[in-house]
DNA sequence: GCCAACGTTGGC
DNA sequence: GCCAACGTTGGC
């Protein structure tokens, strides 16, 4: 089991919108990065994900489950761009900002604290356990 | 809304 | 294959 985090502007796609998908889920489409892409296809069934809002909220809202492995990108033909499905599994306690992350000495070293550009990251089984810790949930 | 940082593109 | 130019992202 893996562990990662998947980062949305709420315009754009929100934590709400991911929910109102229930166990259908929905593809994490429009991603072109390669380093976001590969971190997709390391993902299996089952792995874990923190779902993140950017911009104005900057914080941790909910939990999310990979419910598909990579497969094409259906908003383009470029062979070159894959994605997975999530579905969300339930909301955060606390919303952890990335503030709070920052000012963490444990998650120092956070993908989201050190290259909050990547818009797919990995998180470590520690990082998740200190967020969930922090989140007020279950890891 | 601004701007710095990063990734990608394309000319050489 | 290198590197400058450009576009996009996301924190502030």
């Amino acid at each position: 089991m893996q562990y990662w985090l998947f980062k949305s502007e709420p315009n754009t796609w929100s934590w709400d919108q991911q929910v109102a998908r229930g166990d259908k889920g929905e593809e994490w489409d429009g991603v072109r990065n390669y380093q976001a892409r590969n971190n997709m296809r390391a993902m299996e069934i089952g792995d874990r994900g923190f779902f993140y809002h950017s911009m104005k909220e900057k914080a941790i809202v909910g939990v999310v489950e990979v419910i598909a492995k990579a497969h094409p990108d259906s908003t383009t033909d470029d062979p070159r761009w894959e994605c997975v499905d999530i579905k969300a599994i339930g909301p955060v306690e606390t919303p952890v900002t990335l503030d709070m992350c920052k000012a963490e000495p444990r998650l120092e070293k956070m993908v989201l604290v050190n290259n909050s550009r990547l818009s797919v990251q990995p998180v470590s089984a520690e990082e998740w356990a200190v967020v969930c810790e922090m989140a007020g949930i279950a890891p």
